[in-house]
RNA sequence: CGGGGUGUAGUGAAUCGGUAUCACGUUACGUUCGGGACGUAAAGACACUGGGUUCAAUUCCCAGCACCCCGACCA
């Protein structure tokens, strides 16, 4: 991508409004744009990251069976009624009415589509287990947006749903989709916890949520040494003197649901022998929105964002600074990196050294190469997370991003 | 929803009773080019909305709206 071209432009300055970092940093470099609090645009840079996070999630969800769909976001009432949630998350909801009065609610989650679905295709054992998932919108009347794209109104989500013909196949699938979030926040880079906690309008049975570690968190989490389960403040028991506390982002959560829902929607099914049962269901989430605000909380410095290799919205940032031995080195490397499948952003504008290194640092991508006389036939080689940089040769240089 | 803060060119700020100034950005031309460079010229604002006080309101008062922060609640 030629730098010249990318919209939008990066910005000198925050909104004035803004405090938290991902608010700052995302907004400056042009990965996202507020609409109304809450409500965030992604720009071409942030939904590159977007896609990048969903993509690690898909290759780890497929791997534990997931199937992807989409479901849609308009609900109509009558099935929200079914489980009593129309009421019980009233608050949450965002409800609306049409011009002949019929009631709707936009989606804040998927447990009741799912639910409808599950009761028009399953009807014996053998169509079980079944575990699907889509990416996609949701919507929650937050009492307060706040932190930047952290809590917003309206913010992508990954969605799982599973359905088993017991118990035991439930939590054993359960404890299946833990080990690929842990995999999935690990592939990340994220310093994380999983966390027992409460299932909140969702269950009444004990869930887990995946916390990375963060001072802007707004839940505490607690553990003791050597233990691999933290607790949320929420559900904890026993003395806290006792354990170690941090303040954590929820960026993922596990809920084995039971068959709460399958019993009030009464999607049954034909068991081995021969009785009606209710499917075990459970249902698995993670915000890849919230997970790109929380990578900016953890990861940047006084210049900009600073992204892994993982999430980055490009692999490099080239960047030719004007010569008198004439011009078309970087045109060059760029067009070379670009057949090679590299991913580059090259900046090809026409603005001082200065206004480029600052936007090259601001962007964040994890590395940077520079042309210019001073460099001869070779590249200057830079990370994002390192103050020294290197000449190497155009096949050094390649060999590195290899890596 | 309670408490606090802020609303002035695209962005960030100044003016704080006499109709608005600066910086950045933008446009044109020229000079520059290893950490947001310089010169010249130019465009760009019903001062959030509505009401009130006043000869006169961006400025004071009231109401509303918006955004941010703290709290209650939550991926």
């Amino acid at each position: 991508m030629r730098q010249s071209q990318l919209f939008p432009k990066t910005k000198k300055e925050a909104p004035k409004d803004a405090e938290s970092i991902n608010h700052k940093l995302l907004v400056r470099a042009g990965f996202m744009d507020q609409l109304m609090a809450g409500s965030w645009t992604l720009l071409p840079m942030g939904f590159k990251v977007v896609q990048k996070i969903n993509q690690i999630i898909r290759e780890e969800i497929n791997a534990v069976g997931g199937q992807e769909m989409l479901m849609p976001l308009l609900h109509p009432k009558t099935i929200w009624n079914e489980t009593g949630r129309w009421d019980k998350a009233d608050e949450i909801m965002y409800k609306l009415k049409d011009s002949r009065d019929k009631e709707y609610a936009l989606s804040f989650t998927h447990e009741e589509i799912v639910m409808d679905l599950l009761r028009k295709t399953i009807s014996s054992y053998k169509d079980l287990p079944v575990s699907i998932y889509h990416f996609s919108t949701k919507f929650r009347n937050e009492l307060r947006a706040k932190s930047g794209i952290l809590r917003g109104r309206e913010f992508m989500m990954k969605d799982l749903y599973s359905a088993h013909a017991n118990e035991v196949d439930l939590m054993e699938y359960y404890e299946k989709v833990k080990v690929a979030y842990s995999k999935i926040f690990t592939r990340l880079g994220f310093n994380f916890k999983i966390a027992k906690a409460s299932g909140g309008v969702f269950t009444d049975k004990f869930t887990h949520e995946f916390q990375v570690l963060s001072d802007v968190g707004e839940d505490t989490i607690y553990w003791k040494e050597g233990d691999e389960e933290a607790v949320n403040e929420e559900v904890m028991e026993g003395d806290k003197a006792e354990y170690k506390s941090a303040k954590s982002i929820e960026v993922g959560n596990i809920f084995p649901l039971g068959t709460f829902y399958s019993e009030r929607m009464r999607a049954y099914f034909t068991d081995r022998d021969g009785g009606k049962k209710p499917i075990w269901f459970g249902s698995y989430g993670i915000g890849p929105t919230r997970v790109m605000g929380t990578w900016v909380e953890v990861s940047h410095d006084d210049k900009g964002i600073i992204w892994s290799k993982q999430i980055a919205p490009y692999d490099v940032h080239l960047v030719e600074l004007k010569s008198d031995s004439g011009e078309g080195k970087a045109e060059k490397i760029y067009d070379k990196l670009k057949q090679m499948g590299f991913d580059v952003l090259w900046d090809d504008r026409d603005v001082s050294a200065g206004e480029k290194f600052g936007d090259i640092d601001l962007i964040g991508i994890p590395v940077r190469l520079v042309v210019s006389d001073k460099t001869g036939d070779k590249i200057e080689h830079k990370e994002r997370t390192s103050d020294k940089s290197e000449l190497l040769s155009f096949e050094e240089v390649a060999r590195r991003l290899q890596e």
